[in-house]
DNA sequence: ATCCTACAGTTGACAGTGTCATCTGAGCGC
DNA sequence: GCGCTCAGATGACACTGTCAACTGTAGGAT
């Protein structure tokens, strides 16, 4: 037998994994509630008692895939056999990869939360934390401490914050325009790799 | 009077402007093709005589935007009372300002063409050329290639497609992570056009 | 002038969707 | 044991994109 709570943090649990994994085949379009709650071995009405709507459902995606992104920075980050550089190039290749292999994630993760936020966060102010749509921006705010902390090994401290951002920024630039297949074409004659090569030889050189 | 040409012309047009204003003001979501219709003039199912689906219509809204902005770049760079250097933060800012002022045609002009692309292409090679998805991704390359020019104005010619790789990427990225809200914080202590001026400076110095 | 055809636009219908009010039933504190 | 709480089920509603069938008129053919 299961108490209460375990089954409905199983539920949740499962709920979120089959949001993920529609998320990914299909987009944001193919993850319906009912779906979701199908896979989940619930009915449609069941993500209504663990998130709010559907928004929060995949804010929740959000927020955990920011974590993992987060993780996996942290571990390439403390991993003693590779040099400075190397963490560097670690770190962007995590983000370009993310935005490579699960394009429809990515797009969550950059869109998602600003979109939500920006309407969501006056929401809050009025009705009192909810704890939910933070969590996806305390993630990714996570993310980017560990980010930063990497590129600080590479160009010092001072001057993280302006070369960390010029590197986001560019990284997150490259991941959304091959996702695009802008970068394919043969008019730039260059790759997603290519490029991240000549960003790091710009702030090591 | 009018021609039945004429009157076609003019509900097709009018459904352009009707979607690109409702886009502007609520994101895709907002775009009902009962509301455009409404805003048209025409009801619903007339949109189908000028567009085979939604994602057509917001297609070729994405196309005229293209349009429109290698429109201003051109003029930009033809421009004979800036300099080559004037004109890059021009081009530069011209991309990044529509994603400031319109977000969600600048996430348009990205994702839809880029995941209509990957799976009409397929169909039109079946069902023969429609002509319609196809202005979206020509539009977006004039826009690249006049950015190309502004570019090799800069750097020369033979180093025009690396940075200028470089540079476009960057810019989308920047507009991007502004979008989404993740500049604004002061974990970076930076700002879109700060780190534009970084990105001509190491392109230029 | 009359017929005919092509076609822009209308209308009714249908399958899905998110969301909510209401109901049901089982875990758990008293 | 009783009763409360809450996870989940269910019915309903408004709204969406989409298509088949229909209507009316512009404009060429006779």
């Amino acid at each position: 037998m299961v108490t209460r709570a375990e089954s409905a943090a199983a539920t949740r649990r499962a709920l979120l994994d089959a949001a993920t994994s529609l998320l990914a085949a299909g987009g944001p379009e193919a993850v319906t509630l009912r779906e979701v709650g199908a896979r989940a071995g619930v009915t449609r009405g069941a993500p209504y008692r663990h998130f709010a709507d559907k928004d929060s459902l995949l804010t929740a995606v959000a927020a955990e895939s920011w974590e993992r992104l987060a993780d996996h920075v942290r571990a390439v980050r403390t991993d003693p056999a590779r040099s400075a550089v190397e963490k560097l190039r670690g770190a962007l290749d995590a983000l370009i990869g993310v935005g490579r292999a699960q394009p429809h994630l990515y797009q969550l993760l950059f869109w998602q939360p600003g979109h939500l936020n920006r309407l969501e966060r006056l929401h809050r102010q009025v009705c009192g934390p909810e704890g939910d749509p933070q969590a996806a921006s305390r993630a990714a705010d996570r993310f980017q401490d560990e980010f930063l902390a990497v590129v600080a090994d590479v160009v010092g401290e001072e001057d993280a914050r302006r070369y960390g951002a010029l590197l986001l920024t560019s990284a997150h630039g490259i991941a959304g325009m091959e996702h695009s297949g802008q970068l394919g074409t043969d008019k730039w004659q260059t790759s997603a790799d290519s490029l991240v090569d000549t960003l790091i030889g710009m702030v090591t050189g």
